[in-house]
RNA sequence: GCCGGAGUAGCUCAGGGGUAGAGCAAUUCUCUCGUAAAGAAUAGGCCAGGGGUUCGAAUCCCCUCUCCGGCUCCA
């Protein structure tokens, strides 16, 4: 018997049985095996020195600078993770330690929380253990026996016990991994020792529900990061570092753009004037788009008495999310709304419909305020008042599809406008459990959107069952200039909604037609996109959207009245313009300008007042441009001003 | 909401039972300068809030609020 291998550049290869991956990387290159960490076959990974298995397959050599290569790394740094923290915690009960984004974490009981220190000793204990380049050594075993070697870890018994048979080796088998005397259930593959981890570092500790359920008791979760050499690892904690310095939380009070006051309680924001512009440019811009999309403006009040949020289900299912009731008199609570959707739909419902009304986009920039959760609020991301911008637009089946283009193509067109070039979406289908309607309908309107996307020619991924209770939806994910992503958009099919409203039209034959209704927010929330914004320039808005974009200044005192007259001739080309009359030095004042972030800066002397110039500088460029003629400049910036048509 | 950590001047931070400190920012004066920090002086604080312990609390204890890192949730 041999072993039957399709190798990368597409040959075959035969070898006997009983070699391991490591042989067979060695065959191909000395370099790529030295770099490996394991092998796949047929897309499955396997430990560099376990004999491969029969029949064989397509085999591949994974190395450690790989996605792959690197949650390898990081599942065996969980584990020497897991063998320090049972050294050092004689008794305590272990969970689970999965790689993750950029990671991994353990979870542990010792029956208290870590402490800082703690997490150094652990660190030094896994230096020590990595140092002693502990052999892994895997074993299949059968349930019994892995039930006996864990009797006393409650929480590795009941993963025994859950583990679909088939699912990890062969039939009712579970592997396990030693080094050294410590044993940990894995499915693995692991590298071949602890040596091979060369740069693994803790990161923080948290508070971490059992199976990720707040019923279960919590346990104690340990986070580190793991790369293949020190670069990439400094590289990675640089990201975070670069991360940090975008932190719209830090950007928005330092560039004056808006504030959290205690006074007002948490997750409500005020807006200062230069964030006030910078949010008033983006709903002009919103409002601009809406119309040219073919959207009509509604406005509708902050509050409604909860019987409409009785019919529309949300005291139902979303009385969790809502402020607590007012009652104004004896007769009736009020609520502030979490969302728009209702009061939408008693437009369309403020008079009888017919098909020739449809469809009926409605839009409004609607502010909402949903009780979240103390833990969970996030500066702009996460807040608790909110404004959406929010469209409900009412269909005909029939005109669906064309509807969902449109729909998809305005988001579209909004991202792009806002520099997020690179998006991704998720198409969210049915969950049987809670899902309102005929799986028909489901159906047709997962399809209407498969196919809204497919012709959109966007990546995009299913999210089985994730969908809202009343239809299918699209979520939008952008990337950032510094690789993040974000969901910002959604694109939501609604049939539960006109049900309960029992909205109508009267169709061409004259009988009355329940209408289907989209959901869409571009932004989503505009407080989290403008959040967004911010780390995605980190605070450099393009021009259009900065709240000033050139900053004037004059050398000397003597040359106030000259930067005032420049400043007069861009503002007459509508540009937002300062014009800094402090007395600081030329020095100083260009870099407070720089500091805020203005996208151009202009600076006047006695040359430019005798020859009618000025000096230009743009934000992220070092060297300026002298004596350019003012005409020049200000239909140049002017150009360089203008914003998405 | 839960588990940790934290809150001292507008910002960044030091101090740690006995009268509150620095740098930057602010204000005033001097300087009038060509592309990332001129000089001097002045002012600025219920040490997050409320209770306790103590002769005495910013400091020790308890509660609340707010923020940070996670869990959970989600636009």
């Amino acid at each position: 018997m041999s072993i039957e291998l399709i190798l990368p550049d597409g040959t075959k290869a035969e070898h006997p049985q009983g070699v391991t991956g490591r042989q067979v990387a060695e065959s191909i290159g000395a370099r790529l095996a030295a770099a490996a960490v394991a092998v796949t076959i047929d897309g499955v990974a396997v430990d560099l020195d376990r004999p491969l298995p029969a029949p064989g397959g397509e085999f591949s050599v994974v190395t450690a600078e790989t996605d792959l290569g690197r949650s390898v790394l990081r599942h065996s740094a969980a584990h020497v993770l897991a063998q320090a923290v049972l050294a050092l915690h004689p008794g305590a009960a272990f969970a689970i330690g999965p790689p993750i984004e950029d990671g991994f974490y353990y979870d542990f009981d010792i029956g208290r929380p870590f402490t800082p220190e703690d997490l150094e000793r652990i660190e030094a204990k896994m230096t020590e253990i990595i140092a002693a380049d502990q052999p892994f050594v895997r074993e299949a075993m059968s349930r019994d026996k892995a039930l006996a070697i864990f009797a006393d870890q409650p929480f590795k018994t009941e993963i025994i016990k859950s583990v679909d048979p088939g699912e990890v080796g062969a039939g009712d088998e579970v592997t396990v991994y030693r080094n050294n005397g410590f044993v940990d259930l894995c499915r693995g593959p692991h590298v071949t020792s602890t040596g091979r981890l060369r740069a693994v570092k803790l990161l923080r500790t948290s508070g971490a529900y059992w199976r990720g359920d707040e019923k279960n008791p919590q346990l104690q979760r340990i986070y580190g990061t793991a790369w293949e050499d020190r670069k990439a690892l400094d590289a990675y904690l640089q990201r975070l570092e670069e991360a940090e310095k975008r932190d719209h939380r830090k950007l928005g009070p330092d560039l004056d753009l808006f504030s959290f006051p205690h006074e007002l309680g948490s997750g409500l924001a005020v807006w200062h004037p230069k964030g006030g512009m910078l949010r008033k440019l983006l709903e002009d811009h919103s409002r601009k788009l809406h119309e040219a999309y073919g959207f009509d403006f509604v406005f509708t009040p902050h509050l409604a008495r909860a019987e409409l949020w009785q019919i529309s289900g949300h005291l139902e299912w979303y009385a969790e999310g809502m402020f607590p009731p007012m009652e104004l008199d004896a007769d009736h609570e009020y609520r502030v709304k979490p969302m728009n959707c209702p009061f939408h739909i008693l437009v369309y419902k403020s008079r009888a419909r017919s098909y020739r009304d449809l469809p009926m986009r409605l839009s409004e920039l609607g502010g909402v305020y949903r009780y979240e959760r103390s833990g969970t609020i996030h500066g702009l991301l996460r807040a608790r008042g909110f404004t959406q911008d929010d469209s409900h637009t009412f269909t005909t089946r029939e005109q669906l599809p064309a509807e969902l283009d449109l729909h998809l193509k305005f988001v579209l067109q909004w991202l792009r406008d806002f520099g997020f070039t690179e998006y991704k979406a998720e198409l969210s289908t049915r969950d049987p459990d809670k899902a309102m309607g005929g799986t028909a309908v489901w159906e047709e309107a997962t399809e209407y959107l498969r196919q809204t996307l497919e012709a959109a020619g966007i990546d995009y991924s299913i999210n089985e069952g994730d969908a809202a209770f009343y239809g299918p939806k699209i979520d939008i994910h952008v990337r950032d200039a510094i690789g993040r992503s974000w969901q910002v958009s959604t694109i939501q099919l609604d049939y539960l909604l006109p049900e309960r409203f029992e909205l109508e039209y009267i169709s061409a034959e004259n009988t009355a037609v329940r209408p289907v209704m989209i959901h869409c927010a571009k932004a989503g929330s505009l407080e989290r996109f403008l959040g967004v914004v911010v780390e995605h320039y980190a605070g450099a808005f393009p021009m259009w959207l900065a709240p000033i974009q050139v900053s004037v200044i004059p050398v000397a005192d003597r040359h106030i009245d000259y930067g005032g007259l420049v400043a007069e001739r861009l503002r007459a080309v509508g540009l937002r313009i300062e014009l800094d009359k402090s007395s600081e030095t030329v020095g100083e004042k260009i870099r407070q300008a720089l500091t805020a972030k203005h996208p151009a800066v202009l600076v006047v002397g006695d040359n430019d007042v005798e020859n009618s110039t000025v000096g230009v500088r743009y934000y992220g460029a070092d060297q300026e441009r002298r004596g350019v003629a003012l005409d020049e400049a200000v239909s140049e910036l002017a150009k360089v001003a203008e914003g998405p048509e």
